[in-house]
This record gives C-alpha cells, structure tokens and sequence, in this order.
DNA sequence: GCATTTTCTAAACAAATGTTATCGTTTTTA
DNA sequence: TAAAAACGATAACATTTGTTTAGAAAATGC
C-alpha cells in the first residue's frame, strides 16, 4: 500500500495494466498535500496537471465576469479531477480548483500523461474512458438542470456526492444547484 | 466525392488514418434519410447507433417526469450525435433524437465503433478525440448556464449553433436556453 | 479561551420567469 | 386551394427566485 496504491487500483478497473507499467507511469508523478481553502489550480493559467485524489475534498469554482463565484463541481477520494476542458485545449483555466478539507492528491503532468497516451498498451483507452466518464458526468448535470427543479435536485446530490452535506458548507451546494444560500435555506424549510 | 466522403475528411483531421482503414470501417456502416419530424434514435431502447450528418439538422430531446420536452442539443453537417451518454453504458435512451430538416446521415452501429476501437491504428485515439469533444461543448455549454442570463446566451447561441435561428424554430431554442418561448418573446422586444 | 469570521436562518421586498389565454400569421396537409 | 395545425407576439396575472438586511449559532484563528 503506497501513495499510488489508490490510483492503481482505480485505473485497473478500466484498462488492463501490468504493475511494470503502472511503476513507469508513477516515475512521472508526484504527491502533494493540500492546505483546507489552497488553490490546487488556479484560474488564467493553462493547466497542465490532472490530479488524483487519495484523501479529501476539492472544490471547482468558476467565476463570471461579475465577479460572482459558482461552486461547479465536487471532487473526492478516488477520483480524477482537472480543468479538463482547458488541460486539453491547452488554454488558460477559466475554473479554480480549490480544496474544501485537507487533501492530498496525485498529480499527473501533462508529460505522464502524453507518456501513457503513447507507451501504455491501453493508454488512449485509458484516456477514452475518463473521457467518456466525464462526458456521462456532465450530461447528467445537464439534464437535471433542465428537468428538476433546485428542490429535487438538492435531494438527489447525496446520490452524486454522498456525504457532501457533511462535508462542504451549504451556501457551497446551494452554488452547486444554481441557487442562492438564502434560497436554499427557504427550500428546506417549506420541504418538511 | 462517395456518401463516406465528409466522414472520411472529419476523421482525418483528429486522427491518421489510411484509405484502406476508412473503406473497412465504412464497410459497417450504411447511409440513412430521414425526413422532417422522423424520429432517428427513439427513447427507452439502448442507443446501438452513432450518427454522422451529412447534410440537414437534428436535435435532441429529454422528455421529464411530468411529459414535457426539452431541446438540450442541436446537431449538424459535419458532425456526429447519439445519445453518448446511454449508448456507452449500454442502458435505454433518455434522449429522443428527431430531424428539424430532412437529414442524411451515416449510420455507425455499435460493430462499426467496437472494431474501430480494436482495428483502427488510432481508434481509441478517435474514441478518445470524440468524446474530449463532447466534454468541452458540455462544459461550456454548463458554464454558460451558470454564468450567463437567458438573454445573453440567446446572444451568443449562434456562435455554437451558425444560422440557427434560420433554421430551428424560436420555441425550440426557447427550450434551449432553458426559457419558455413566452418569455423569449419578451427578451427579445425588451431587447432593442 | 476569547475575539473574529463564517455559516445559516429569517423576513420583507424586488426582479425574473412561468402560466394562461387570445389573436393574427405562416406553414402544412388533405 | 381550403382547412387545420403550428408559430410567434402580447398582456395580465401567478410563482419562483434573488436581494438586502439582520441576528444567532458555529467554526476558526491567534
């Protein structure tokens, strides 16, 4: 069980890998532990990291030209996380991952994973495949925004995020259903 | 200038790919027409189909709990549509997909992308592209919805959609942006 | 352990958006 | 070509959601 084991494990249930390969890929990682409230990633800068997180709880924010800030996104224990959207245009992040409780993560640099695109048997699946994980994320996202209401979709999250109610603070998740802390707090009170 | 012709040329330009592999690929495929309001990919029956239009307009709908229907996706020349989502993880289509123009597309069933994946030199890379694609439009198209008002996403559809308001009724794009085309109407004299 | 900050609730009011109904126009179809 | 259906605009009214302000409770930092 070392700082890899987690990741190991989660990437062999997507792609056939030998141990070889999963220590040639890691020669390209590192860890890092993250402070509660750091920026892992922080925005106008082009990405070039996708994280693993062993431990903890992270946050994606996006803030409008108001200046306004919108809690997009969640990430926790055995999960990949990044400005993926950025990381593969290469362009400067227009979202601030940030870290809810004190986190430690793996970071993959865009060197390890263009290393495992060409050297892994199973790479490009690899990469299919978180791809299409996301893909299947956000569409989901998106139909709940069109077809529930805040309501509904405030009783559903725990089916998303389990726990979340215990570990991030509620104006967070009210941001995350696309309503107000106040408004949120008028919900559950008529819901009873 | 065959029937495979546009696909090829798409294709081409996420991946190398030789015109031997291109003629076995499409050996799986056919070409379909679909007239005006025909329903291409039905809800509740797994998404065994991956479309590339070659000419017209689709758009996908979600039907919710209490019957009514939501445009979340226009589709067009060039490109391809399925409900991902469903047809990845094997499951019944939540999405109805239905042709706004008489439409002609290339029909890839499931056997045409399953041996891509294994045959193709860079089939999982072309998976890999595909699906990278569809996570930044969705990523967008997320940002946009908690970002930006009604009004200014109606501004700015065009950007993603070229000439759509030419083409796709207001009520459709109404449901797009998320507003009822009552009050699309009314953004737009306010408008001025 | 105390002071400070953050978090959550509450309520009154304002703004945005949905609902219903109507009507004229355009498009479709028989 | 005539009838029917779909489309878009409009207005009055209802509902949802945001804004502002205030205060109490909980978490945090020194």
């Amino acid at each position: 069980m070392n700082k890899y084991s987690r990741m190991e494990a989660v990437i062999k249930e997507m792609i056939n890998i030998s141990g070889q390969e999963i220590d040639d890929l890691t020669e390209y990682c590192s860890v890092k532990k993250i402070s509660k409230n750091e920026i892992v990633s922080p925005v106008d800068y082009i990405p070039n990291d996708i994280f693993f997180i062993n431990t903890g709880l992270l946050r994606v924010i996006l803030t409008d030209k108001e200046g306004n800030n919108h809690t997009i996104h969640f990430a926790m224990e055995n999960q990949f996380i990044a400005d993926y959207s950025c990381f593969i245009q290469q362009i400067p992040s227009i979202y601030t991952i940030q870290a809810i409780e004190p986190t430690e993560v793996v970071v993959l640099p865009r060197k390890a994973v263009e290393w495992g695109y060409k050297n892994l048997t199973e790479g490009e699946k690899l990469g299919r495949i978180i791809a299409e994980f996301y893909l299947i994320y956000k569409d989901n996202r998106i139909m709940n925004l069109y077809s529930r209401t805040p309501k509904e979709r405030y009783d559903a999250i725990g089916e998303v995020f389990p726990n979340i109610h215990n570990r991030a603070p509620q104006h967070m998740i009210a941001s995350y259903l696309g309503i107000t802390p106040e408004h949120l707090s008028r919900l559950k009170k008529e819901k009873v």
